[in-house]
DNA sequence: TCATTAAGCGTTG
DNA sequence: CAACGCTTAATGA
């Protein structure tokens, strides 16, 4: 279980539950921390939680048949993920990686599906996400064609910055700009590369450690 | 051959 | 002390 505040802090979607059904989010939430590196779960795992990022940074990726690790989508604190494995009763398609310190909240699943049939808002937040992460997976089809690293980079940048995915995320966020290449699966070198490139067309600035958006729009359609 | 990357190292904030 | 930038040697298309 964790503390109402905290819960407010790291899930929005918590805003718009009423009392009882906030109670019961909170009640079947535990939390667990991750060291850089680490492995949160395997493919091929039965995690029976869904899932949400309170801190740090993941990688959710998977490994090709000619072992090349391809890079799917990165999570930033706030994201939660995993009702299509949960309602489906599926195992993980993926593999889960922190990219650096993170913790992990974890809601059982019979508080899931309480949320589920008896939670309006909790229902709306959940369509919105999956139209949201539709419209990334299309995109997705398009990017895997599109060799261009700027633009790769680019967007992966968009994606941490979605508005509806992360309910006002402000416009800076921290990150190395190693995170930002392990996100983009591109090197170090590259993803700096490709920062300045952004940088010099006022899309977005670098600071020491962080970025700053400054054109999300433009961002999210670069190589368009 | 040419491009890309991981690794190492010096600098910086 | 971690992020950044640069060099270099290895890799591979």
């Amino acid at each position: 279980m964790i503390s109402a505040d905290h819960l407010r802090r790291v899930a929005f979607w918590s805003h718009d539950l009423n009392e009882d059904e906030f109670e019961r989010a909170r009640k079947g939430i535990v939390e667990k921390s991750f060291s850089g590196g680490a492995y949160i779960c395997h493919r091929g795992d039965r995690l029976d939680s869904w899932t949400g990022v309170t801190a740090g940074l993941i990688k959710l990726g998977t490994v090709s048949k000619t072992g090349k690790a391809v890079t799917l989508a990165g999570l930033r604190e706030g994201g939660w993920f995993g009702e299509g494995t949960l309602l489906k009763d599926e195992a993980r398609q993926y593999d889960l990686v922190a990219l650096r310190d993170t913790a992990m909240a974890y809601m059982n699943r019979a508080t899931f599906f309480w949320l589920f049939d008896n939670s309006a808002a909790f229902n709306r937040y959940l369509v919105r996400q999956f139209n949201e992460r539709l419209g990334q997976f299309i995109a997705l089809v398009e990017y895997d064609r599109m060799l261009d690293s700027t633009a790769r980079v680019a967007r992966n940048i968009a994606w941490l910055f979605n508005p509806v995915l992360y309910r006002n995320p402000g416009l800076h966020l921290e990150i190395s700009q190693e995170e930002i290449g392990a996100l983009s699966g591109v090197s170090r070198q590259v993803a700096n590369q490709s920062l300045k490139t952004l940088e010099n067309e006022k899309l977005l600035r670098l600071d020491r450690g962080g970025i700053t958006v400054l054109n999300l729009e433009a961002l999210s359609r670069y190589g368009e």
